[in-house]
DNA sequence: TATAGAAAGTAGAGCGCTCTACTACGTGAT
DNA sequence: ATCACGTAGTAGAGCGCTCTACTTTCTATA
């Protein structure tokens, strides 16, 4: 025998089961003494309303969904927590699903979400190639969470890299630095972006962008420094594709006898724990990540009302300035 | 319009309803003939099965949740990732709620879990305080990963904290050390059994454990670490309660122009992105977290499929031997 | 006192599926 | 021709809830 039903409790307070559906709903429709003997009635009897049943009777689901690429990134996760956030607050559910760094896996998670036809879905995937997103979001509301170049049809919230690689730029060439360098990544997730800002940024400013190729790790910041270093002008500020690759970068100059930031000054992006361990303490990128979770719940909820005209969102992300960038050094 | 049902692919199909279903659900009862033309007409609708009626209907879920104290800490995800594994493999869906680091975060993402009725839940809680968790041991299949000093009713798998630190102490007496100091982690999860294992691992040695007060951050770390090597008789090696302490420890030690691991050997705990990073390169104890997933899923579809007796399983941590470890110096 | 209208409550038809019990139709042994 | 039995398929009663349309009761107004 399984849980109490509504039936059972309209049963034991001597009421119709459809006055126990109001109720549960909060209808104001309902006088106060009944109201308070069917709460008395569900309380005794350990009545939980089945969601399942609820959902398929009223047509929706009152949860929206997200889908992450890696649960232990935590890009994604606090890009959840947002969403998290929000959608407490207008009284949905969530459901996470992972894609486990897969794309396969990211097709099987929304898969899930689709079957579980949650009112919309937020994505958090890492590269969106192309189809298999847009046929989602014909199916149901849907909001990106990605720097899309091309035009989409679905909603889009993503960091404004362009304007964090300004941020960085501007904040080294205020402390006297002119030769400054990036070290990319690629075309891994936001690289382009941050390289295209780092050069308009220099640009504009009249100085010669030096950019290496790089990649979102240790390993490739380390390689990039050792190149830059081995120039006849080595630069005098370093700005990393993330706080990885900035990671990578201090190792090789610090056991190069290179003092950071007295020789030269490191710059890495994201704003991750690494950045704020004592050791390193990196200025960085900071971008506020639980507030794309958010804005993506909002724009999703006005998909779900209704909307239909695509909205694309950039967000400011802001410097964090530590102990890892100075003044220009006196070489 | 929604989407279409089993009623519309059976009437395009030209079978019953119930014929439908039969296919859905891969029964041997229905011949390969009517099953391709049932499955033609479900493609060619764009079909797919309300999983809200099925389950409604089934009366179970086919799911299996898992309660998440915290998104952001790899322990947790890691975890998921083994239940998402073993689940797989056994074709249940997952399902993850989180209960973003607060205790009532964890009551209302239970909660949630409790509602969806899903089969069963997998509880990775921070700390277990009673009630609460055996409440919901006795209304759906339950288990716990997590250290339990009391006896509970439910199912537990955890690390064998013990083991753990026994591994720490055979590395470090095998490299001559015999002056080894432990920086713990008060009543933090895990902390007490990592700190006993720690004491009885010296004690049965003949040593004498140097146990200090400290926790699972870098700060914590960095303070032990300064009052550690103030004594009269520093020690030779310091065991930090998690890689995080350790990190404290190893920054401290250098700016001390204290050499690792030539003066001082340093050991984490737990194997996270940190420990690996190449200018740290943590000797630390790695936890199979997935495998902690894998088998608190298994144990779930056992008590699914009826056992009632209560299994407590420890999983063996191994050691990871990288270079903050060296043989006793030679002051 | 009659009556409109609000307030409080109920009946019952679904929602889309599963599942038990049943029918229809061979097939081969008696 | 009779019967038993296996195979393929169907009918229809739920699962636990929501929601529309309806009834009943109460109150205020003319």
């Amino acid at each position: 025998m399984g849980q109490p039903t509504m039936e059972d409790v309209a049963k034991h307070a001597g009421v119709s089961r459809a006055l126990v559906s109001l109720v549960m709903n909060d209808s104001p429709r309902v006088s106060e003494s009944s109201r308070q003997k069917v709460r008395a009635s569900a309380a005794e009897l350990g009545y939980r309303p089945n969601v399942w049943a609820r959902h398929l009777a009223s047509g929706q689901t009152n949860t929206v969904g997200v889908m992450l690429n890696d649960l232990h990134n935590p890009y994604f996760t606090e890009l959840a927590e947002g969403v998290a956030a929000a959608a407490a607050e207008s009284g949905m559910e969530v459901l996470i699903t992972s894609g486990w760094q897969r794309e396969s896996g990211e097709v099987a998670a929304i898969e899930t979400l689709l079957n579980m036809r949650t009112d919309g879905i937020v994505l958090g995937a890492a590269r969106f190639s192309g189809e298999v997103f847009e046929d989602v979001a014909e199916q149901t509301p849907t909001v990106a969470v990605s720097n899309f170049d091309e035009p989409t049809s679905m909603d889009t919230v993503c960091n404004d890299e362009l304007f964090g690689a300004e941020l960085v730029v501007k904040h080294l060439t205020e402390l006297g630095h002119e030769r400054i360098a990036h070290i990319d990544a690629g075309n891994a997730p936001g690289a382009p972006q941050r390289r295209r800002g780092f050069i308009r940024a220099m640009t504009n400013r009249g100085l010669a962008p030096i950019v290496y190729d790089g990649d979102y790790n240790e390993t490739a910041g380390q390689r990039a420094a050792e190149k830059l270093m081995d120039l006849r002008e080595p630069p005098g500020a370093i700005f990393a594709a993330n706080d990885l690759a900035a990671t990578g970068v201090v190792t090789h100059l610090r056991s190069s006898g290179i003092d950071v930031p007295g020789e030269v000054s490191v710059v890495g992006y994201d704003d991750t724990v690494l950045a704020g361990l004592g050791a390193l303490s990196l200025t960085t990128v900071h971008q506020p990540r639980q507030q794309f979770g958010r804005r993506a719940t909002e724009l999703l909820l006005e998909r779900i009302a209704g909307r239909t005209d695509a909205k694309h969102e950039l967000i400011e992300p802001r410097l964090v300035v530590r102990s890892s960038t100075g003044p220009v050094g006196t070489l």
